[in-house]
Parts: structure tokens; C-alpha cells; sequence
DNA sequence: GCCGTTTTCGGCCCGACTGTTTTCAGTCG
């Protein structure tokens, strides 16, 4: 049973959980916890890189002791300071820490004093009364308690980023209408237009006297209360979803938007920055001693430790602000520069509109070409094509292109790649059309070996354009397919063929680890919005969004190219 | 346990809110 990163990251978490409950150094809790999301983050497998002999040391925050339980753990499965941990305290408790308003002294006190080791315990001692009886803990901490567990059972869960957008226009709105409010802004993970987000993390600058804070807390949509003071409350909305509202003074906005904005690795290296500079910072602003010396907006945060401006998406600490300081910062891909999209269905096939509608559509958004590339004839679910209803769609696409000003439709085709990597129309069909785009549909739990090979097979074939949603995930829905993703860049790059950055807000494949590996091997990617209706290309935000975490400049984007370049591209010289 | 353009030892981000407590610990982000 290989093991992955993200293995090795939930055993150090485990690790940092074990330690936090018995009161360890914070700063040895910590490294476990920054080693585990730079492993959970890194797009290669550590033990491939064990494999080369590359020396894990060089990766952030793994010194020699984590490179040794690293290796230590690819090659036995397990960790034996976690064997010793676990003998230590009863398996079950680090389940309690995930309780919201338990921490690790009160999960410590609740294990020594009533013997509560798991959810169940914790709520019948809750329930019985016991809580309120231990040292620190009243009846309202009870209470509490009782309360978190039963929404943790019902389980909190992330939402997807374009659900949570439609959550935050919304509020946005609402905010926007109570006197005396000015800007509103959605900061977070959101804001750094991560794939699903915890929470949203509205930032809103308003006078003094503004009611926002007590209007907020009595919006329409609001089921709970968490907290609420003078300039910062939380709450739960009705469709779960957590809402943090901080007010602060216009002068602030800057720092507290940086502040906000996250994410907590990067604030972190970034005060660390200001601390070296004899600075502080804060939300309020950066001071020297009590002198506030910026914060007015982000730029002027960045500057006084010697930085540029660092966009959002790249705020994960994962080298922007080595990039940043050394002036090689990527100048990022805007939704502006995408000139076409190569991923779209008609009611040919699993669509809604027609031919015509999604052509007119795509104008409308300001693309200039739409290569439209229906499902197979395998996927019967979807009424797939066969070569004559191809071939029949090819001449309607004909006629609109000579009826059309504005927007050229391109020939293309979502073909199966079948089990052994056969595409699943012949050759001669294939060999019309501008671009063929490969996608596998089916057999998700292939070996890794097997499910690699079956791709890169099919990037042999001679027409093969461009590999869609690569891999294949669903967000919070479905595994990627266990793929060698290096591999199959590397044999993108070989053999002059794409890969896709699926814009849909399920899927956001390839990933954002992922973009950044393709482009340092030469491959360029596709944002493409996979529209299955006139309205779905207004996902493409999505897929720009996360090709800017990934770290993609217009020229890494396929699609930016204007229509006579793209097509020198499609022609394979292979 | 990691890390170094002041350091190989001595640091390691910072503040709001809650609840239980008479001055603050715990938790969270």
C-alpha cells in the first residue's frame, strides 16, 4: 500500500493533535503542523522523491528529524513517535479537538477528570450535567459544548467557491444598504479564490455610528449567533455556512484587508518580516513603536518589508515571498486575456442549448472562438456522438461560421479514452476535426500504473490535442483517479500535446499544485469552462482563479492565444 | 522542531471574544 502525502501529513497532524493535548513546546506542535500542509500541498509523492535520493531537508519546514520520520513512514506505513503517542492517550480523544470550543487544555481536563475520551462520552457528560462541574467549565460552556457536538455530528462541512460567491453577493448587498457603511469586501480563502472555502470573512469599513454590527447579526439568512462585540461578530447562516463580519476604521482597511485576506502562513512570514524590521504589524495598520506608518491599503503593507504587492491567489506562503523579494513575481492570468474557450456541449449531446445559442452566447462574453467538443458515442448517458452525427454537427458548424461575425466555432470532440487507451471514434473521424480533447469517463479505480498508461497511451494517438480534467476529482464528491500526474505532463511536453485547467466549480481540475508543475516542465493549459449551457461561461472566473493559485501568466494559457496562433498550435508536428 | 542578509542558539505573529473569573485562560482565526 503506497504511501501518500496526504498520509504522511494526517500523521503528522495526528502528532501535533497528541502533543498539543499533553502540552508540548507550541513551537514543536507547530513545525509537525507547517511540515504536514507543506507535504499535503507538495505536487510530488515524498517517496518518489526518496526514490531519486533527493534530500527532503530542502523542502520548507522539514528539517533532519521530519526528513527521517518522513522516510521512516514511506517505509514501514507508520510513525513510531505516534506508536508512543498513541499508547500515551487513548486513540479517540484527538476527535474531541475537532469540537468546536474545545482545545486542547479542555480536551486534557475532560480526559483526566471524567474520563471522556469521544464525542459520545463528551455528550452524555455534557447532557448529565458533569461539565459544568469541572474547574474552569460553568453551565454555559456546557451548554456549548452540547451544541457543538450535535452540529459536528450533523457535520460543518467546506463549500464549493461558487456556491459561497452566491452566499457573498448576496450579504454583500444587504451590507451595502445599512447607513454609514462604505466598502464591503469578502476577504479569506474566498478572496484567495481557493476551491471551497470554511467560512466567509466580510471586511466592511463604515463610521462610527453605523448600526452594521447589530443589523448584521439580525440578517434575514441568519440562523445562529456565535459571537458579536463592537467590531467583530460571527454567525451561522441557514444553509450552515459561517459568516465572520470585522468593521474597521477606513484608515486600517489595508493592513486589516491583508490581515484577512490571509492565508495564516503567509500573515505569519510576513509579520516575521516586519518583526526582523523592527516593525509591527497588525490589522490596524504597521506601526514603529505606537507610530502607525501604513496600512492605508495593501500595497503600502507589502512595502514597508520591502515587498511588491503579492496578489491574493498567491498567498500561501509556497514561495511568493521568496519570488516577491527577489522581483520574479509571475505577472498572473486575468479573465481578460482568455480570447476562446475549447470545452463546450450543444443539446447534441448532454447540453441545453443549441449550436447557435452557446456561438452567440460566447460572443457575448467576449470570446472570440468556441471550439465545441461533445461526449462520445461510449457515453450513452450523455447520447454521445457517433461519426455520422459528428459529421453532421461539423456541417452545421459550417453554415454558422458563415453566418457569424465575431466568433468562430472550432470542430472538436470529447472522446473517451477507453480502458486500454484506445479512443473511442476511428482515426480517419478524428483526423477532421481542429482538436480533439481525450477524457476519461470510466474505470476511475485502475492501479496507478494502469490508469497512467492508459493516458499516456492515448496521448500517443496521433490527434490527440488536449487532456481533459485531468484528474478527474470531484470536489468534496470523488477521489482524483491515481494517476503519475508527472509522467503524463512530461509526456504532454514529449509529445506537443495540452493540458486542460477544467473551469467547472466542481471539478477545478487540473489542480493548483498542478498548474505550477506544468508549466515549469513547458506545458501550457486550457482554461476551459466544460459549459454544458449559455450560461456556464461565466465559470471561466473559476478556472482563472485557480490558474492564478497555480501560478500560470497568459503566455502559460493556452487559450490567450488569438485564433491563427492557437491553430498553429493544434497542428501536432509529432 | 525549524531556521539564519543581525543568530548554529534563541528565537518562533497577534488580537478579539467568551466565559468564568476578580484579572485572565482558553479558543479561534
Amino acid at each position: 500500500m503506497p504511501v501518500h502525502n496526504a498520509d504522511i501529513a494526517a500523521l503528522f497532524e495526528e502528532i501535533a493533535d497528541r502533543l498539543e493535548i499533553q502540552g508540548a513546546n507550541p513551537f514543536r506542535i507547530r513545525a509537525y503542523r507547517n511540515a504536514a500542509r507543506n507535504l499535503g500541498e507538495l505536487p510530488q509523492e515524498a517517496r518518489t522523491l526518496l526514490a531519486r535520493g533527493e534530500d527532503l531537508t530542502r523542502l520548507p519546514g522539514i528539517g533532519d528529524d521530519l526528513a527521517a520520520k518522513v522516510r521512516e513512514i514511506v517505509d514501514t506505513g507508520r510513525c513510531s513517535l505516534l506508536d508512543r503517542l498513541r499508547r500515551e492517550l487513548p486513540p479517540a480523544v484527538t476527535e474531541l479537538l475537532h469540537i468546536p470550543g474545545l482545545g486542547p487544555k479542555r480536551v486534557k481536563a475532560l480526559y483526566h477528570d471524567l474520563e471522556v475520551q469521544t464525542v459520545e462520552q463528551l455528550y452524555r457528560a455534557a447532557r448529565d450535567g458533569r461539565i459544568r462541574t469541572l474547574p474552569g467549565f460553568g453551565e454555559k460552556t456546557e451548554r456549548n459544548i452540547l451544541q457543538a457536538v450535535e452540529a459536528h455530528v450533523s457535520q460543518a462541512r467546506r463549500f464549493k467557491l461558487a456556491v459561497a460567491a452566491q452566499y457573498a453577493e448576496a450579504l454583500i448587498r444587504f451590507l451595502k444598504s445599512i447607513p454609514g457603511v462604505d466598502q464591503v469586501v469578502v476577504a479569506g480563502s474566498f478572496r484567495r479564490m481557493r476551491e471551497t472555502v470554511g467560512d466567509l470573512d466580510i471586511l466592511v469599513t463604515a463610521t462610527a455610528d453605523s448600526p452594521v454590527m447589530q443589523r448584521f447579526t439580525v440578517y434575514d439568512e441568519v440562523a445562529e449567533v456565535l459571537s458579536a462585540g463592537s467590531t467583530r461578530a460571527s454567525v451561522v447562516l441557514k444553509s450552515g455556512l459561517q459568516v465572520d463580519l470585522r468593521v474597521v476604521a477606513q484608515q486600517a482597511y489595508g493592513a486589516a484587508l491583508h490581515y484577512f485576506t490571509g492565508s495564516r502562513a503567509h500573515n505569519i512570514a510576513i509579520r516575521r518580516l516586519a518583526q526582523k524590521r523592527g516593525l509591527k504589524l497588525n490589522e490596524y495598520g504597521v506601526f514603529r513603536g505606537s507610530t502607525r506608518i501604513a496600512g492605508e491599503d495593501e500595497t503600502s503593507v507589502y512595502q514597508c518589508v520591502g515587498l511588491p504587492f503579492i496578489p491574493p491567489e498567491l498567498r500561501e506562503d509556497r514561495g511568493e515571498i521568496e519570488a516577491a523579494r527577489e522581483g520574479r513575481l509571475p505577472k498572473l492570468v486575468e479573465l481578460a486575456d482568455l480570447r476562446g474557450d475549447l470545452h463546450a456541449h450543444t443539446q447534441a449531446t448532454d447540453g441545453h442549448d443549441s449550436l447557435r445559442e452557446m456561438a452567440l452566447a460566447a460572443r457575448a462574453f467576449g470570446l472570440g472562438y468556441l471550439a465545441i467538443t461533445e461526449h462520445s458515442r461510449r457515453l450513452t448517458v450523455a447520447h454521445g456522438l457517433d461519426p455520422l452525427r459528428l459529421a453532421r454537427q461539423c456541417d452545421e458548424i459550417d453554415r454558422l461560421n458563415a453566418e457569424l461575425s465575431g466568433i468562430t466555432l472550432l470542430k472538436g470532440i470529447e472522446v473517451d479514452i477507453l480502458e486500454n487507451g484506445d479512443l473511442d471514434l476511428p482515426d480517419d473521424v478524428l483526423g477532421r476535426l481542429d482538436l480533439v480533447i481525450g477524457a476519461v469517463h470510466s474505470q476511475f479505480h485502475l492501479s496507478r500504473a494502469k490508469q497512467t498508461e492508459r493516458i499516456l497511451r492515448a496521448m500517443d494517438h496521433p490527434h490527440f490535442t488536449l487532456l481533459a480534467h485531468p484528474s478527474g476529482r470531484l470536489i468534496e464528491q470523488r477521489e482524483p483517479y491515481d494517476v503519475d500526474m508527472l509522467r503524463i505532463i512530461r509526456h504532454a511536453k514529449h509529445r506537443g500535446c495540452f493540458l486542460e485547467l477544467n473551469a467547472h466549480p466542481e471539478r477545478l481540475d487540473l489542480l493548483d499544485s498542478q498548474c505550477q508543475l506544468a508549466k515549469e516542465e513547458g506545458v501550457r493549459v486550457s482554461i476551459n469552462s466544460d459549459a454544458h449551457s449559455r450560461f456556464d461561461f461565466s465559470n471561466l472566473r473559476y478556472g482563472v482563479g485557480q490558474a492564478r493559485r497555480g501560478w500560470l501568466e497568459k503566455d502559460d494559457v493556452l487559450n490567450t492565444r488569438p485564433l491563427a496562433a492557437l491553430r498553429r498550435l493544434l497542428k501536432r508536428t509529432m
